[in-house]
DNA sequence: AGCCATTGCCTACAGATGTAAGCAAAAGTT
DNA sequence: AACTTTTGCTTACATCTGTAGGCAATGGCT
Protein backbone atom coordinates (compact mmCIF):
# COMPACT_ATOMS: atom_id res chain seq x y z
CA UNK A 1 0.00 0.00 0.00
CA UNK A 2 1.16 3.23 -0.92
CA UNK A 3 2.22 6.45 1.46
CA UNK A 4 0.55 9.49 1.43
CA UNK A 5 3.21 11.72 2.73
CA UNK A 6 1.41 14.83 4.76
CA UNK A 7 1.12 17.94 2.37
CA UNK A 8 1.01 20.97 4.65
CA UNK A 9 -1.43 23.79 3.53
CA UNK A 10 1.02 25.85 1.68
CA UNK A 11 2.34 22.86 -0.13
CA UNK A 12 -1.16 22.16 -1.04
CA UNK A 13 -1.46 25.02 -3.32
CA UNK A 14 1.71 24.30 -4.73
CA UNK A 15 0.43 20.50 -5.87
CA UNK A 16 -2.70 21.42 -7.11
CA UNK A 17 -0.56 23.58 -9.79
CA UNK A 18 1.63 20.51 -10.03
CA UNK A 19 -1.41 18.09 -10.39
CA UNK A 20 -3.00 20.57 -12.93
CA UNK A 21 -0.26 21.02 -15.66
CA UNK A 22 3.42 18.50 -15.29
CA UNK A 23 5.78 18.45 -15.59
CA UNK A 24 6.19 21.84 -15.02
CA UNK A 25 9.25 24.17 -13.60
CA UNK A 26 9.49 26.45 -10.63
CA UNK A 27 9.19 29.26 -12.59
CA UNK A 28 6.02 28.69 -14.00
CA UNK A 29 4.24 27.38 -10.44
CA UNK A 30 5.75 30.66 -9.25
CA UNK A 31 3.95 32.75 -12.35
CA UNK A 32 0.50 31.11 -11.45
CA UNK A 33 0.77 31.54 -7.69
CA UNK A 34 1.75 35.26 -8.38
CA UNK A 35 -0.76 35.39 -10.39
CA UNK A 36 -3.44 34.88 -8.36
CA UNK A 37 -1.95 36.42 -4.83
CA UNK A 38 1.10 38.72 -5.09
CA UNK A 39 1.95 37.24 -1.74
CA UNK A 40 3.88 34.17 -2.81
CA UNK A 41 7.78 34.78 -2.30
CA UNK A 42 9.50 33.25 -5.44
CA UNK A 43 12.38 32.21 -2.34
CA UNK A 44 9.21 30.20 -0.32
CA UNK A 45 7.96 28.67 -3.56
CA UNK A 46 11.01 26.91 -4.34
CA UNK A 47 11.61 26.13 -0.52
CA UNK A 48 8.13 24.73 -0.79
CA UNK A 49 8.80 22.63 -4.01
CA UNK A 50 11.91 21.23 -2.47
CA UNK A 51 9.97 20.20 0.61
CA UNK A 52 7.67 18.04 -1.47
CA UNK A 53 10.44 16.49 -3.34
CA UNK A 54 11.95 15.35 0.35
CA UNK A 55 8.29 14.61 0.90
CA UNK A 56 8.41 12.47 -2.45
CA UNK A 57 5.22 14.05 -2.96
CA UNK A 58 6.69 15.35 -6.23
CA UNK A 59 9.92 14.48 -8.72
CA UNK A 60 11.52 15.82 -10.65
CA UNK A 61 13.53 15.82 -14.11
CA UNK A 62 16.86 18.01 -15.28
CA UNK A 63 16.20 19.85 -17.87
CA UNK A 64 19.59 21.80 -18.14
CA UNK A 65 19.91 23.49 -15.35
CA UNK A 66 16.28 23.74 -14.18
CA UNK A 67 14.23 20.71 -12.79
CA UNK A 68 10.58 19.89 -14.58
CA UNK A 69 8.51 18.62 -11.70
CA UNK A 70 5.79 15.83 -12.05
CA UNK A 71 3.53 14.35 -8.80
CA UNK A 72 4.62 11.31 -7.43
CA UNK A 73 1.74 11.09 -5.66
CA UNK A 74 -2.06 10.94 -6.87
CA UNK A 75 -4.49 14.12 -6.69
CA UNK A 76 -7.26 11.42 -6.24
CA UNK A 77 -5.21 9.94 -3.43
CA UNK A 78 -4.33 12.65 -1.77
CA UNK A 79 -7.89 14.18 -1.91
CA UNK A 80 -8.84 11.15 -0.57
CA UNK A 81 -6.71 11.31 2.57
CA UNK A 82 -7.26 14.80 3.26
CA UNK A 83 -11.32 14.52 3.05
CA UNK A 84 -10.74 11.34 5.42
CA UNK A 85 -8.65 13.63 7.63
CA UNK A 86 -11.19 16.50 7.69
CA UNK A 87 -14.02 14.12 8.50
CA UNK A 88 -12.33 12.48 11.56
CA UNK A 89 -11.28 15.83 13.24
CA UNK A 90 -14.40 18.01 12.40
CA UNK A 91 -16.80 15.55 12.25
CA UNK A 92 -15.46 13.00 14.20
CA UNK A 93 -15.60 11.04 11.50
CA UNK A 94 -19.07 11.20 10.25
CA UNK A 95 -20.61 12.04 6.97
CA UNK A 96 -24.11 13.03 7.72
CA UNK A 97 -23.06 16.36 9.68
CA UNK A 98 -20.78 17.03 7.75
CA UNK A 99 -23.19 17.05 5.15
CA UNK A 100 -25.94 18.70 7.06
CA UNK A 101 -23.41 21.45 7.15
CA UNK A 102 -22.53 21.94 3.87
CA UNK A 103 -25.98 22.02 2.63
CA UNK A 104 -27.11 23.92 4.60
CA UNK A 105 -24.54 27.19 4.84
CA UNK A 106 -25.00 30.33 3.54
CA UNK A 107 -22.96 30.06 0.32
CA UNK A 108 -24.76 26.97 -0.87
CA UNK A 109 -26.25 27.95 -3.62
CA UNK A 110 -29.22 26.47 -5.36
CA UNK A 111 -27.39 25.93 -8.06
CA UNK A 112 -24.78 23.68 -6.27
CA UNK A 113 -28.42 22.15 -4.87
CA UNK A 114 -29.40 21.57 -8.31
CA UNK A 115 -26.11 20.00 -9.23
CA UNK A 116 -25.46 17.71 -6.14
CA UNK A 117 -29.37 16.36 -6.72
CA UNK A 118 -28.15 15.21 -10.52
CA UNK A 119 -25.08 13.81 -9.21
CA UNK A 120 -27.55 11.84 -6.15
CA UNK A 121 -30.31 10.52 -9.08
CA UNK A 122 -26.84 9.14 -11.18
CA UNK A 123 -24.90 7.89 -8.16
CA UNK A 124 -28.42 6.16 -7.14
CA UNK A 125 -27.99 3.93 -10.07
CA UNK A 126 -24.85 3.65 -10.41
CA UNK A 127 -22.88 -0.06 -9.07
CA UNK A 128 -20.20 1.18 -7.84
CA UNK A 129 -21.92 3.29 -4.90
CA UNK A 130 -24.60 0.71 -4.79
CA UNK A 131 -22.55 -2.56 -4.69
CA UNK A 132 -20.08 -0.63 -2.27
CA UNK A 133 -19.94 -2.66 0.85
CA UNK A 134 -22.21 -3.36 4.03
CA UNK A 135 -23.41 -6.89 4.77
CA UNK B 1 -15.63 40.60 13.84
CA UNK B 2 -14.67 36.96 15.87
CA UNK B 3 -11.09 35.84 15.58
CA UNK B 4 -11.04 31.89 15.80
CA UNK B 5 -8.03 30.73 16.99
CA UNK B 6 -6.23 27.95 14.52
CA UNK B 7 -6.76 24.45 16.37
CA UNK B 8 -4.70 21.74 15.58
CA UNK B 9 -5.64 18.10 15.06
CA UNK B 10 -4.83 17.12 18.72
CA UNK B 11 -6.64 19.80 20.13
CA UNK B 12 -9.64 19.16 18.22
CA UNK B 13 -10.49 15.90 19.77
CA UNK B 14 -10.42 17.55 22.92
CA UNK B 15 -12.56 20.59 21.80
CA UNK B 16 -15.06 18.36 20.49
CA UNK B 17 -15.00 16.91 24.18
CA UNK B 18 -15.44 20.09 25.81
CA UNK B 19 -18.20 21.00 23.48
CA UNK B 20 -19.55 18.35 24.01
CA UNK B 21 -20.10 18.79 27.58
CA UNK B 22 -19.15 21.71 29.35
CA UNK B 23 -17.45 23.08 31.81
CA UNK B 24 -16.07 20.31 32.49
CA UNK B 25 -12.51 19.13 33.89
CA UNK B 26 -9.16 17.88 33.03
CA UNK B 27 -9.68 14.32 34.67
CA UNK B 28 -12.99 14.03 32.94
CA UNK B 29 -11.48 14.96 29.39
CA UNK B 30 -9.19 12.28 30.33
CA UNK B 31 -11.39 9.73 31.18
CA UNK B 32 -13.17 10.18 28.08
CA UNK B 33 -10.27 10.14 25.68
CA UNK B 34 -8.68 7.22 27.30
CA UNK B 35 -12.24 5.40 27.10
CA UNK B 36 -11.71 5.04 23.13
CA UNK B 37 -8.13 5.20 23.03
CA UNK B 38 -5.83 4.10 25.69
CA UNK B 39 -3.21 5.84 23.78
CA UNK B 40 -3.88 9.15 24.86
CA UNK B 41 -1.27 9.81 27.76
CA UNK B 42 -3.02 12.36 30.88
CA UNK B 43 0.31 14.94 30.63
CA UNK B 44 -0.50 15.46 27.28
CA UNK B 45 -4.22 16.16 27.48
CA UNK B 46 -3.29 18.35 30.38
CA UNK B 47 -0.73 20.00 28.27
CA UNK B 48 -3.49 20.51 25.17
CA UNK B 49 -5.73 21.64 27.72
CA UNK B 50 -3.42 24.37 28.25
CA UNK B 51 -2.49 25.77 24.96
CA UNK B 52 -6.08 25.50 24.43
CA UNK B 53 -6.01 28.31 27.10
CA UNK B 54 -3.68 30.15 25.84
CA UNK B 55 -5.19 30.27 22.39
CA UNK B 56 -8.55 31.01 23.70
CA UNK B 57 -10.72 28.62 22.34
CA UNK B 58 -11.41 27.81 25.80
CA UNK B 59 -11.85 29.47 29.16
CA UNK B 60 -11.93 27.77 33.09
CA UNK B 61 -13.24 28.77 36.72
CA UNK B 62 -11.09 27.63 39.56
CA UNK B 63 -13.20 24.94 41.39
CA UNK B 64 -11.15 24.69 44.63
CA UNK B 65 -7.94 23.54 43.16
CA UNK B 66 -9.12 22.26 39.63
CA UNK B 67 -9.97 23.78 37.00
CA UNK B 68 -13.72 23.67 35.28
CA UNK B 69 -13.18 24.29 31.35
CA UNK B 70 -15.46 25.44 28.84
CA UNK B 71 -15.39 26.45 25.55
CA UNK B 72 -14.41 30.35 24.26
CA UNK B 73 -15.50 29.49 20.46
CA UNK B 74 -18.48 28.23 19.29
CA UNK B 75 -18.23 24.61 17.46
CA UNK B 76 -20.35 26.09 14.65
CA UNK B 77 -17.97 28.78 14.01
CA UNK B 78 -15.28 25.98 14.01
CA UNK B 79 -16.58 23.73 12.03
CA UNK B 80 -17.21 26.46 9.33
CA UNK B 81 -14.01 27.93 9.54
CA UNK B 82 -12.03 24.31 9.28
CA UNK B 83 -15.01 23.72 6.71
CA UNK B 84 -14.14 26.80 4.56
CA UNK B 85 -10.42 26.05 5.07
CA UNK B 86 -10.51 22.53 4.07
CA UNK B 87 -12.52 23.11 1.11
CA UNK B 88 -10.13 25.88 -0.36
CA UNK B 89 -7.33 23.79 0.54
CA UNK B 90 -7.96 20.74 -1.31
CA UNK B 91 -10.64 21.39 -3.50
CA UNK B 92 -9.64 25.24 -4.40
CA UNK B 93 -13.00 26.43 -2.76
CA UNK B 94 -15.18 24.68 -5.07
CA UNK B 95 -17.89 22.96 -3.51
CA UNK B 96 -19.01 20.35 -6.39
CA UNK B 97 -15.86 18.65 -6.47
CA UNK B 98 -15.92 18.10 -3.24
CA UNK B 99 -19.13 16.51 -2.79
CA UNK B 100 -18.52 14.67 -5.78
CA UNK B 101 -15.66 13.03 -3.96
CA UNK B 102 -17.68 12.66 -0.80
CA UNK B 103 -20.79 11.19 -3.11
CA UNK B 104 -18.21 8.79 -5.23
CA UNK B 105 -16.11 7.64 -2.25
CA UNK B 106 -16.92 3.52 -1.44
CA UNK B 107 -17.49 4.12 2.48
CA UNK B 108 -20.74 6.28 0.76
CA UNK B 109 -23.50 4.31 1.91
CA UNK B 110 -27.38 3.76 0.41
CA UNK B 111 -28.11 5.18 3.85
CA UNK B 112 -26.55 8.37 3.85
CA UNK B 113 -27.56 8.75 0.21
CA UNK B 114 -31.16 8.22 1.26
CA UNK B 115 -30.61 10.94 4.13
CA UNK B 116 -29.25 13.15 1.96
CA UNK B 117 -31.96 13.26 -0.37
CA UNK B 118 -34.26 13.47 2.19
CA UNK B 119 -31.61 16.68 3.66
CA UNK B 120 -31.63 18.08 0.18
CA UNK B 121 -35.52 17.88 0.24
CA UNK B 122 -35.60 20.09 3.24
CA UNK B 123 -33.04 22.58 2.11
CA UNK B 124 -34.83 22.39 -1.20
CA UNK B 125 -37.15 25.78 -0.74
CA UNK B 126 -37.38 26.55 -4.85
CA UNK B 127 -39.73 24.39 -7.14
CA UNK B 128 -37.26 24.62 -9.61
CA UNK B 129 -35.09 23.04 -7.47
CA UNK B 130 -37.00 20.67 -6.79
CA UNK B 131 -37.72 19.85 -10.33
CA UNK B 132 -34.26 18.68 -10.98
CA UNK B 133 -34.83 14.31 -10.37
CA UNK B 134 -35.69 11.73 -13.17
CA UNK B 135 -33.45 10.88 -15.64
C1' DA C 1 0.32 14.88 61.81
C1' DG C 2 2.28 12.60 57.83
C1' DC C 3 2.16 10.60 53.40
C1' DC C 4 0.43 10.10 48.83
C1' DA C 5 -2.28 11.31 44.93
C1' DT C 6 -3.94 15.04 42.05
C1' DT C 7 -3.57 19.34 39.78
C1' DG C 8 -1.76 23.12 37.49
C1' DC C 9 2.67 25.35 36.10
C1' DC C 10 7.12 25.33 33.89
C1' DT C 11 10.33 23.01 30.97
C1' DA C 12 11.89 20.00 27.15
C1' DC C 13 12.65 18.69 22.70
C1' DA C 14 12.43 16.90 18.07
C1' DG C 15 10.03 17.44 13.77
C1' DA C 16 6.91 20.27 10.83
C1' DT C 17 5.72 24.81 8.94
C1' DG C 18 5.86 29.42 7.06
C1' DT C 19 8.79 32.50 5.33
C1' DA C 20 12.65 33.63 3.50
C1' DA C 21 18.15 35.13 2.73
C1' DG C 22 22.87 34.09 0.96
C1' DC C 23 25.74 31.82 -2.34
C1' DA C 24 27.75 29.78 -6.33
C1' DA C 25 27.25 28.07 -10.92
C1' DA C 26 25.14 28.38 -15.26
C1' DA C 27 22.65 30.91 -18.80
C1' DG C 28 21.49 34.92 -21.12
C1' DT C 29 22.67 39.88 -22.48
C1' DT C 30 25.34 43.58 -24.03
C1' DA D 1 34.54 39.04 -21.81
C1' DA D 2 31.82 41.29 -18.24
C1' DC D 3 27.56 41.79 -16.12
C1' DT D 4 22.93 40.46 -14.74
C1' DT D 5 19.57 37.02 -13.93
C1' DT D 6 17.97 32.64 -12.80
C1' DT D 7 18.24 28.37 -10.50
C1' DG D 8 19.01 25.07 -7.16
C1' DC D 9 21.47 24.19 -2.70
C1' DT D 10 22.26 25.42 2.04
C1' DT D 11 21.11 27.81 6.06
C1' DA D 12 18.05 30.49 9.29
C1' DC D 13 14.70 30.97 12.51
C1' DA D 14 10.46 31.82 15.07
C1' DT D 15 6.26 29.14 15.73
C1' DC D 16 3.45 25.41 16.15
C1' DT D 17 2.69 20.42 17.24
C1' DG D 18 2.92 16.10 19.50
C1' DT D 19 4.32 14.12 23.43
C1' DA D 20 5.58 14.22 27.66
C1' DG D 21 8.69 14.88 32.46
C1' DG D 22 9.60 17.35 36.86
C1' DC D 23 8.09 20.22 40.62
C1' DA D 24 5.42 22.30 44.21
C1' DA D 25 1.22 23.08 46.46
C1' DT D 26 -3.17 21.43 47.94
C1' DG D 27 -6.50 17.98 49.29
C1' DG D 28 -7.49 13.32 51.13
C1' DC D 29 -6.65 9.38 53.56
C1' DT D 30 -4.61 6.98 57.54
Amino acid sequence: MKLIPRISDTEWEIMRIVWAKHPTTASEVIDQLTANDPQWHPKTVRTLLARLVQKKAIGYQEQGRTYAYSPLVGEEECVAHASETFLDRVFGGSLEPMLVHFVSRKKFQQQDLKELRQLLAKSATSKEVLEGRKP
